[in-house]
RNA sequence: GGGGUCGUAGCUCAGUGGUCAGAGCAGGGGACUCAUAAUCCCUCGGUCGUGGGUUCGAUCCCCACCGGCCCUACCA
């Protein structure tokens, strides 16, 4: 038993909350929600990032203060996570006031230690976009955006020195080879390190939206140099140093590839910066394609155009089917680190098969033959029984994978318990046999649906409870503590089994 | 242009320098009937992107090429 700080990246509130977001969430949430079945003392955070030109405009547009359009924003995450049974312990917002707090400390320590400097940034500049671009990224010489030329502009900024950082940058990932995963994103975030770092630009002041410079107000900090902060302004940083000394040690942050840059190289040297250690663990996850023509007519909009990702809300999902039937999918489906393909069909596929024949077709045919052959009354399992050593495989199987982000290897091995299980009750026939001469394989049986209840109830927690009460048992999975509780024979027996409707409903 | 990554059975994906390259789903056959027409057993199915090279031997190592995707510094 320890400690487990597990983030999320905090969303930028101008898009609306898609899949690939509920990717990255729920993932994080199954990991938080498996280290608290482990004893773990356990802070799960995700949140929303609010400040840039992107959000005063679209306030603006609307007609509302950027404070407004972020309020109402924020609160389509925080809508979206409820409805996915997130079980996140803190939700930051970049515009409350303990983050600004935390940010002007953080950020004047990086000053105050020399690494932020004042320099002229020049590039070329579009007026109506009021950005800059860089040679390759204009169109024919002209903004991409307003098709308009460009002009050379300078402006006084700071900077801040990342180009310092290189060599220790280089050591730590050296000293600490799986602090950043997969391997393969190391090797990507560890080769633009050594292709060379030039010093960025951290602060604006062409808007107003944003945390101001403490040493100098004309000042806000440049988005991202005030949104990686929040892993730290969760803990307290600025305000209360033992509890991040108590839980920075421990943290592990989730990402997608996108934002690599950013994490493994920015964020690691503005900690040393700043004097404190890099984060202890960033995980790398992949992306959630759609590839093409695939989805259903219903969510496509368009008759016949692709579909992207970004236009599948959750929600409409959730409805259709189930919250822990997307859940499942979401963390069976696509390992975290390599991308995936989503479908309908393929969700619905896993859905009958995993879900409808397998998982939920077990808790109702040891129901009903608990209900014929004992009374209703389930029996205690077997010790000797045959699914002692699956059962153990499978749950060695997912205390593994758990621990090393995968939560479709513990799923899978989960799965392969649940179709030993299936297989026994083939090679016994209890519903053919007398009555009390089928207590030891219906209890085992029995005892295999409630490891699987305790296994899946960090994936599944709202089934979990479900299957634990209807093989008699009271409280929840969630409760129990891991590995422990899994142990072959916790059973007792003499409880009454309810049969119920189907857990999961075959669809067409 | 540079960096990274992927390209393996109909589909989604594992995998290893060396016996017949694997899983799940889908397909085919059989068994069973407790169960959500579920389950169980058996089975069909692959020139491991293309072309070279290293090696006694490569799907796995190296090079080139083709195709997909991410990043390329101030964009969330």
């Amino acid at each position: 038993m320890g400690r487990f700080y597990v983030t999320t990246p905090i969303y930028y509130v101008n898009d609306v909350p898609h899949l690939g977001h509920a990717y990255c969430t729920v993932n994080a949430d199954a990991i938080a929600r498996w280290h608290r079945g482990l004893g773990d003392e356990t802070l799960f955070l995700t949140g929303t990032d609010e400040h840039g030109t992107k959000v005063a405009e679209s306030a603006e547009s609307h007609g509302v203060t950027p404070a407004e359009w972020t309020d109402r924003t924020s609160a389509r995450f925080q809508e979206a996570w409820r409805s996915l049974n997130v079980s996140n312990d803190d939700f930051i917002r970049t515009t409350e006031d303990r983050h600004y707090a935390t940010v002007r400390t953080f950020l004047k320590r990086i000053y105050d230690n020399g690494y932020i400097v004042k320099d002229t940034y020049k590039g070329l500049y579009c007026v109506s976009c009021e950005d800059y671009y860089t040679t390759e990224s204009l169109e024919a010489g002209l903004c991409p955006v307003h098709r308009r030329a460009v002009v050379e502009m300078e402006e006084d900024n700071y900077f801040f020195r990342l180009s310092a950082f290189e060599d220790r940058l280089i050591e730590w990932y050296e000293s600490q080879p799986d602090a950043i995963r997969p391997a393969a994103k190391r090797k990507e975030a560890l080769s633009f390190i050594r292709g060379g770092l030039k010093d960025v630009s951290i602060t604006r002041t062409s808007l107003s939206w944003g945390v101001p410079v403490p040493w100098d107000e004309e000042h806000v900090f440049y988005v991202w140099y005030d949104a990686l902060i929040n892993y730290l302004t969760a803990i307290g940083y600025g305000s209360d140093d033992e509890r991040v000394a108590e839980w920075w040690p421990h943290v592990h942050h989730l990402i997608g590839k996108e934002i690599i840059r950013f994490h493994c190289v920015w964020w690691p040297a503005m900690c040393m910066a700043a004097g404190i250690d890099p984060p202890a663990s960033i995980f790398v996850h992949g992306w959630l394609l759609v590839g093409g023509h695939k989805l259903s007519k219903s969510m496509a909009g368009e008759e016949d155009s692709p579909v992207k990702l970004t236009e599948i809300s959750p929600a409409s999902l959730t409805e259709d089917f189930g919250v822990d039937a997307v859940r499942y999918h979401l963390l069976r489906d696509t390992p975290l680190g390599t991308d995936g393909e989503f479908s309908i069909e393929g969700l619905t596929s896993r859905y009958n098969s995993d879900l409808a024949n397998n998982l939920g077709n077990l808790v109702a045919r040891v129901a009903t033959v608990v209900g014929s052959k004992c009374g209703g009354i389930g029996p205690a399992p077997a010790a000797d029984s045959p699914l002692v050593a699956a059962s153990e495989e499978a749950v060695a199987g997912a205390l593994a994978a758990w621990e090393k982000f995968a939560p479709h290897e513990a799923l899978e091995a989960t799965w392969r318990l649940i179709g030993a299980a299936n297989a026994e009750l083939e090679a016994t026939a209890p519903w053919k046999a007398e009555p009390g001469t089928v207590d030891d394989v219906l209890g085992s049986a029995l005892e295999v649906v409630r490891i699987v209840a305790l296994l899946i109830s960090a994936a599944m927690p709202a089934t979990a409870d479900e299957i634990w009460h209807r093989i008699g048992l009271s409280g929840s999975p969630a409760d129990e503590l891991l590995p422990d509780a899994a142990q072959w024979g916790g059973y007792p027996g003499g409880l009454v089994v309810t049969k119920g409707d189907p857990l999961f409903p075959r669809r067409k």
